[in-house]
DNA sequence: CTGTTAGCGCATTCAC
DNA sequence: GTGAATGCGCTAACAG
């Protein structure tokens, strides 16, 4: 196993120079050899792949893909890593695997004060070369034409924009506030979510509606911010849960504001669901473990990412896809809704 | 040859260039304005920014990275995103976020019938241009002196190599199988992890050591092989259950082969835990949802993802970190052990 | 078959 | 202040 590796190994990174000085060859031989072109004497490729080997050489994906067409790697850029965007790309991963594509998933710096763009900042930074397509989830803006092909997961409301694809926010509310509405209860909080996302706005949408389907007169009192997240739900549920005429249930727009809901009645000594109901929406894993676990609507997360990276892959190979796709939402009942209290 | 651009907004990716032109200054001034570099007039510096700002320019990843130093990125390498990477990964945002580091996690191609070595193909593709330093995820080989600073999560065996951090296999294992000593097993199998990995050989060790311990000679046709996957361990613990002098408990290297004795358990008709006890490792998410839920030893696995991060920017700023860090291990009863059936 | 030349997008010298 | 020149690692097109 004894390639000729002389004194002079170089201290850092191997570059293709390395290799082709060592095996006393020219740069775009060692090129060629390594992406398998033809043209070359099968004793130099044999003699060049040693030195590959012993150097433990590998192109480097910066230098390559400015030069390159496709580098044969796909983004999907989340503004950070958390239940939501990490399930999605446990499912792009598969699909990814099975496409024959490399993964890079980013999360770049948020500004503290003006979370809105950061997808326009890691597309800028990434596209056009580093990545063939790029998958972006929840994205604040309406994403413009971009360099490469895009598809959005849970996407910013409006029209235009690439293809996206989600769940079915709508029905999925509708059948949460539903489900409250049978168990009998009337004063139905929601709790909105990111203003700016198109789920959130279907969500209080499908509230609405199953509220003048059953005839209850819509109350914007009961209706209070969240963010989706689970900190600024909690604040604002507790002011809501304190009121004289408090809801005896709620309908919170994602599944972490559904925790803070969770959080804030514990604090006021409100048993759930005895004394509220909580419905959530996503079923992230950690529906299933709260205490008690969450009734939820469940979105193929999943499943939404790999299709996600399927379509990308139909754009990168110049077909057509859907520009909106809709997956089914579910409900999940566990423990944190039942009847409502009588009074 | 790029074609004219005329001075609309482009059509492909906005560079420097466009951004000079549109700003009728030089490429270098764009350069110095975008860095806060002295030496521009203000008026000029603003028309640039504007300019900026109307094309929504970002600087590429990959250009300036093949210049600069840092970057300001940070790699975790994973061969695949499933349950146990990202929850490595959701500690390691947080804390990347915190520090002002950007985050890109990346899945290489892993060659089906050679899965060993990706994490080197992987580090070699972004080591020295795209990342400052890198975190590898359960590499398999031991990693060579690399160009950038790395930080190991559950690394392979063996001396040398980068710094590491896992959680305390070996007492962790001892723990796992000492609890089903005292529910009074004795014969208690054993599905060994991933043979290359440091991990794996230490649970095996503990879980020979408390066999010791408390007077059970070891059994080596007690120990068979899962390789840290559900399905290959549901197959070898298919054979292992039908025996007649079949085991009544199994301590699984990890959860994920702990599902796979379940499965296999169920499919034999075997109860859990009244028939067979199971206790399995990681503590990832699944454990807490399957059925029943899983006995499992938990590692901080947000934590360790945490502290990998805070390790490699320790290197990444000259200072030493300590070689080997271990985390606690703690035993979680869950439902899927349960006494020694009575003979 | 192999080496030479050019250039990807950008940052960094240097001159002017 | 600016433009021209240079190089990062690599590959495409061509010349030898």
């Amino acid at each position: 196993m004894s390639a000729p590796v002389n004194s002079s190994l170089p201290l850092g990174r191997v570059t293709i120079s390395d290799v082709a000085r060592e095996a006393g060859v020219s740069i775009p031989t060692v090129s060629k050899v390594v992406n398998g072109r033809y043209g070359v004497a099968p004793a130099t490729s044999k003699r060049v792949l040693d030195v590959v080997a012993a150097l433990g050489y590998e192109t480097s994906l910066v230098a390559s893909s400015l030069r390159r067409q496709r580098t044969n790697v796909i983004g999907i850029l989340v503004a950070e890593f958390e239940s939501f965007s990490v399930e999605l790309l446990k499912g792009a991963s598969t699909a990814a695997a099975d496409a024959g594509y490399e993964l890079l998933a980013y999360s770049g710096l948020v500004a503290g004060n003006s979370p809105v763009g950061w997808e326009r900042r890691s597309l800028s930074r990434l596209a056009g070369t580093l990545i063939d397509g790029a998958i972006i989830v929840t994205p604040t803006v309406l994403i413009p034409t971009s360099s490469i092909p895009v598809v959005a997961i849970d996407p910013h409301t409006g029209q235009g924009g690439p293809s996206t694809i989600d769940s079915d926010n709508l029905g999925g509310a509708r059948v949460a506030t539903r489900h409250l509405i049978e168990l009998g209860h009337r004063r139905i909080a929601h709790i909105r979510g990111r203003r700016d996302l198109a789920s959130a706005q279907l969500r209080e949408s499908g509230y609405r509606d199953s509220l003048a389907e059953a005839g209850i007169p819509f109350d914007p009192a009961l209706v209070v911010d969240g963010g989706y997240q689970t900190v600024q739900t909690a604040e604002a549920a507790r002011e809501l849960l304190t009121r004289a005429d408090r809801p005896t249930a709620v309908f919170a727009a994602n599944d972490m504001s559904a925790l803070g809901v969770i959080r804030a009645a514990d604090e006021l000594g409100l048993r759930v669901p005895d004394d509220l109901s909580i419905v959530g929406f996503d079923d992230i894993p950690e529906a299933r473990t709260s205490t008690p676990p969450l009734t939820t609507l469940a979105q193929p997360l999943h499943d939404i990412g790999a299709q996600a990276l399927q379509m990308l892959i139909e754009l990168l190979d110049g077909r057509d896809v859907p520009s909106r796709v809709h997956l089914p939402a579910e409900l999940v009942v566990r423990g944190s809704t039942g009847p409502a209290p009588v009074r």
